[in-house]
DNA sequence: GTGTAATTGAAACAGTCGTTTGAATTAATA
DNA sequence: TATTAATTCAAACGACTGTTTCAATTACAC
């Protein structure tokens, strides 16, 4: 066995268990079973239980939001092409399009996308700033992409917004099954397209409301 | 020390300890030091771990969904008085409104509500099939309102932007602070009937859009 | 084929885990 | 106040945790 072999295995294993059961549940004992290696390779590979944590997330982190990022830019010079700007729809599509096709193509980009939603509501310090880390430079491009595409809302409002997204999307990415089971079937959370088309329509008709206002408190 | 008070220190040393670090992280010693008590006495009170997690949920949830089905039949009630039905916005305050506020009223409800918000990224089967059971009665009596509200509304779509409305309102609740560190500061997450008009305001919002239409994959 | 470095293996490290025990203590009842 | 029941306590249970050690094995350059 390959060096490179006995790495992948580690970090497939590992994408698996904590994406099933999270970080703090799974032992390096069940990783390396289920990878089928010894024990030590763990820390002779990574170092430690936390470093291939971080490992296996950007394995998958960082050409994701490349590829977002990528379909950014193509429909923004599509638009300045044609004249006109980019629509909320365009930039909703290359935020979600990605990670929802990755979370329903193979067995591996499923449990890992759900393993990203679950960290977002993960509140541990050492998880927000690995988070904050890897989003940062995607964050701001966004930024200015949707500000161009929604120039009538308020700074407060956008904000707010752009938070209520993340939510409906972490959610969509991580628990595929829910719809499905409420609706009874009505719902199909393989139907990629489908969902990426219903997530940007809720997200884009959301993201334009009118400014709310505030109710007399009951 | 009474026994109420041994009972009442673990749930509240608990809730705070689950919501910050997450139950697989915290170990029940962490638990008793907290609350300043003997080992023992978790599994005097509770019999086990879980069953204390299950204590620490039904302690709070319950008085909450039940707030939630009063907020929601006085709208009814007012609706029919007046000969309209319910609007979406109504529905969504009375589904939102309760868990904002308890979320950002004392420190315990912070707590505890990001523990709920947690739970809903947590795959695990046991707190899957706990959400349920607590889940289920408010899930269809706000299911028969949202129908009233939103008559055009194709029961597919429907289920949908139900699930995006619940990814919103989750990531809201379990982490208030993303907004205001995002925004730099422009907004204010401890403004609670601000917190709570813009999420009714952008989920409204998304649950009116027009039926969505796939897009050609790229 | 020999020597050297990379990798794997089994065993053990010191801690911590959830849980249990049974005696010591406190509170309630009579 | 005496008796009984409820509660607290320190100590220990075996199992499991992340990590380390070092000999055995494998791969590769010469």
């Amino acid at each position: 066995m390959t060096k490179a072999d006995t790495r992948q295995k580690i970090l497939d294993a590992a994408e698996v268990l904590f994406a099933e059961h999270g970080f703090g549940e799974v032992s390096v004992r069940q990783v390396v079973h289920e990878a089928d290696v010894n024990v030590a390779s763990i820390h002779y590979y990574f170092g430690s239980k936390d470093a291939l944590i971080e490992e296996v997330l950007s394995r998958r982190l960082t050409p994701l939001n490349e590829e977002r990022l990528r379909q950014l830019s193509a429909f923004e010079e599509k638009a300045s092409k044609s004249g006109t700007t980019i629509t909320i729809e365009d930039v909703l599509y290359s935020l979600v399009g990605p990670a929802v096709r990755l979370s329903r193509g193979t067995e591996a980009g499923r449990h890992f996308i759900r393993l990203v939603g679950r960290m977002f509501a993960e509140p541990s310090d050492s998880v927000q700033a690995m988070l904050k880390a890897r989003f940062e430079a995607l964050f701001r491009r966004f930024n200015e992409a949707f500000k161009q595409a929604l120039p009538g809302v308020r700074r407060k409002d956008y904000f707010w917004r752009l938070h209520f997204v993340i939510g409906a999307m972490s959610l969509t990415l991580c628990d595929s099954q829910r719809p499905a089971l409420l609706s009874e079937g009505a719902c199909n959370p393989e139907d990629v397209e489908e969902v990426i088309a219903q997530l940007v329509a809720f997200c884009a008709a959301g993201m334009r409301a009118e400014a709310p206002k505030k109710r007399r408190t009951r």
